[in-house]
DNA sequence: ACTATGTCGATGCTTCTCTG
DNA sequence: CAGAGAAGCATCGACATAGT
């Protein structure tokens, strides 16, 4: 690793890569401040470091002959609880308990616990370190003011649907969500999402947010955020974006997965309010929720053109979602591609066009070189 | 100049109905 | 059953107005 860090260079870089040069220059200035041979996996390093610390604080976590939990295991199940904490609806984990009957499978039992409470206490001591050090979601995931990012793990998921627009949204409850990859679970309670709006509005919110401390509340007007998202601005699309936000504020996701853990329980928006209401200082005042950052953390997140984002058809975007999460994408069903739009869809035939019809409208923004569907795949050029 | 709200005709999408 | 056209509805965008 280079051990002289050349902030100019590292500057110029950034400026190439997209960034302002004034953002250049803050990453820049950052980097050398806090982490002068880290540079961009600031976060990647905690980790690192937060694993080393633990792997010495459990040493004697080694399965111990007794089905009783170590005084380790209860702490960390204690950080779990903590960790958790700030979640909305929280059920402690009972999974683990044990029959006499089952002895062998005991020692794999408490291995997963230790397993989950390591990981949990990770978590903590990530969230805590970031909370330390005020990190705000662009030291994390530093992405330039004409793009906005979107986590790989919910861009693979059936989180954001694209469900025809007169049938009701759903409510649902712990619903296990479609993920293309079988490893990530997310189970999701609260109002269906749909990409045509939500996605858009969270997108946009967590472009208001990354410049400020997380766990700061953010703040910024209707206005604002219907010009950004290319709203009209009127009555009926001030109220479209303030029940986006409260829909985004009223959910609770599950998240788990090799990389990340376990999640317990984390809300797209963890507070949302309006300031001042009806006046004209009025503002909308959001509070992003701490966990979400775990999602951007090492690099796992994608960067898009906004411009041409957002003016995507629901189905296209969704689509781009998924290229674009991949660095070499894939050709995948179009079966897979209709679970993750959560369609309903039950004629192929139909599918098959409409599908056709996202291909070449993405082809046409210029998002990606060519997108195509050949026998039952979907194929992408970026 | 900027922000906020409302009105109204135009547009486009989905579903329904009719016809061959 | 497929395709064309009609009906209903949501959304869009231009414009007006008003307060700061």
């Amino acid at each position: 690793m280079n051990r002289t860090f050349d902030r100019k260079a590292y500057r110029q870089e950034l400026i190439d890569a997209g960034f302002s040069a004034e953002d250049a220059e803050t990453i820049a200035s950052r980097t050398v401040m806090r982490a002068p041979r880290e540079t961009f996996q600031s976060v990647g390093s905690m980790v690192q470091q937060a694993t080393a610390k633990i792997e010495r604080d459990s040493v004697q976590l080694a399965p111990p002959a007794l089905p009783a939990p170590s005084a380790a295991v209860e702490r960390s199940r204690r950080l779990e609880q903590e960790a958790a904490g700030l979640a909305k609806s929280m059920t402690i984990d009972t999974r683990g308990t044990m029959t006499t009957k089952k002895r062998k499978t005991a020692g794999e039992d408490l291995a997963k616990q230790v397993s989950e409470a390591k990981q949990a206490a990770l978590l903590k001591h990530t969230k805590q370190q970031i909370k330390e050090m005020q990190l705000s979601l662009f030291d994390i995931a530093p992405w330039p003011d004409t793009m906005r990012a979107m986590p790989n793990d919910t861009a693979r998921s059936a989180l954001f649907t694209t469900r025809n627009k007169k049938i009701p949204r759903e409510a649902l409850q712990n619903k296990v969500i479609f993920h293309v990859n079988k490893d990530v679970k997310i189970t999701y309670t609260g109002v269906e999402l749909r990409a045509d709006d939500d996605e858009l509005v969270w997108q946009q919110v967590l472009e208001y947010a990354k410049r400020t401390p997380i766990g700061e509340p953010i703040t910024f007007t209707f206005y604002e955020l219907c010009q950004d998202l290319g709203w009209s601005i009127n009555g009926r699309y001030y109220t479209k974006a303030e029940e986006c936000l409260s829909r985004l504020q009223a959910t609770a996701m599950g998240f788990t997965s090799d990389r990340v853990g376990h999640l317990e329980s984390v809300s797209l928006l963890h507070r949302f309010r309006v300031l001042d209401r009806g006046k004209k200082t009025s503002r909308c005042q959001v509070l992003i929720d701490e966990e979400i950052v775990v999602l951007f953390a090492g690099d796992h997140y994608t960067k898009f053109i906004w411009e041409k984002y957002r003016k995507l058809s629901p189905t296209a975007r969704r689509m781009f979602d998924y290229f674009s999460s991949h660095r070499e994408p894939y050709p995948f069903k179009l079966e897979t591609f209709r679970l993750m739009c959560g369609s309903d869809s039950t004629r192929v035939k139909k599918w098959r066009e409409q599908v056709g019809e996202a291909c070449e409208e993405l082809r046409g923004s210029g998002l990606v070189e060519h997108a195509w569907v050949n026998d039952d795949l979907v194929h992408c050029k970026r």
